[in-house]
DNA sequence: TGCCAGGCCCTCTTTAGGGCCTT
């Protein structure tokens, strides 16, 4: 499954009640976008009831209210949807190792695990753009000046703000590498090398590439 | 009362410390 083209996947995003699943925290909104081809096209959204109050902090930071949750349908239901709409797509998502453990934390819950590989466009971005300011997703989209409409903090915003990104990058790599529709195994492994080393490990991923 | 994550990565490192990034 890894050995794909990296302009074919499934972006996500969850808000959650904290930082850590491990602590009892729970996801409350999930945002995905599909990246077929280089084309954003199938988006998933919804709010999910973690069945407890979410703190005003929380509230705050996302937007999401109390009373929106009220109304939500359970993570349960919200996350058997999603399982399936990502089924068979590698997924990527900014700082994933946060949104993986709550993808499978969730998943977990309602008896489902997951077998799509992660890749991460923070760590992605700080090989590529290493002049940038700081690589919060939202330093970025205005770094590269990406498509937005404002909205930061809620799921499917930042899930498309993170699928431009992911294509931005797609694209400068070519530019920079001359090295076109570089691989998503090819991409996890720029995403862990050192940075001062990048620029070597792209001209050999290009010298070594099968034609 | 007081505490509250964790993986990555850099450096004045590796027998460690601290900043970044996500909610």
């Amino acid at each position: 499954m890894t050995d794909t083209p990296a302009d074919t996947l499934i972006v996500l995003d969850f808000e959650t009640t904290g930082l850590s699943p491990d602590q009892g925290d729970r996801a409350i909104e999930i945002g995905a976008v599909k990246i077929e081809n280089g084309v954003i096209g199938a988006r998933f959204q919804s709010l999910m009831n973690p069945g407890r109050r979410i703190s005003s902090f929380i509230e705050g930071y996302t937007g999401i209210s109390n009373r929106m949750l009220q109304d939500a349908p359970p993570c349960e239901q919200v996350m058997a949807e999603f399982a399936a709409f990502i089924d068979g797509y590698n997924l990527l998502a900014h700082n994933a190792s946060f949104d993986q453990k709550f993808l499978d934390a969730e998943l977990e819950r309602v008896g489902a695990s997951r077998r799509h590989p992660f890749c991460c466009s923070m760590l992605t971005a700080r090989r590529i753009y290493q002049d940038a300011p700081n690589h919060q997703l939202g330093t970025l989209v205005r770094y590269k000046n990406l498509p937005t409409d404002g909205t930061y903090h809620r799921a499917l915003a930042d899930a498309e703000m993170t699928a431009h990104l992911w294509l931005r990058m797609l694209s400068d790599i070519e530019q920079r590498y001359q090295l076109a529709a570089p691989s998503f195994a090819q991409m996890q492994k720029l995403a862990k090398t050192a940075k001062k080393s990048v620029d070597g490990f792209m001209l050999r991923q290009r010298i070594s590439r099968p034609h």
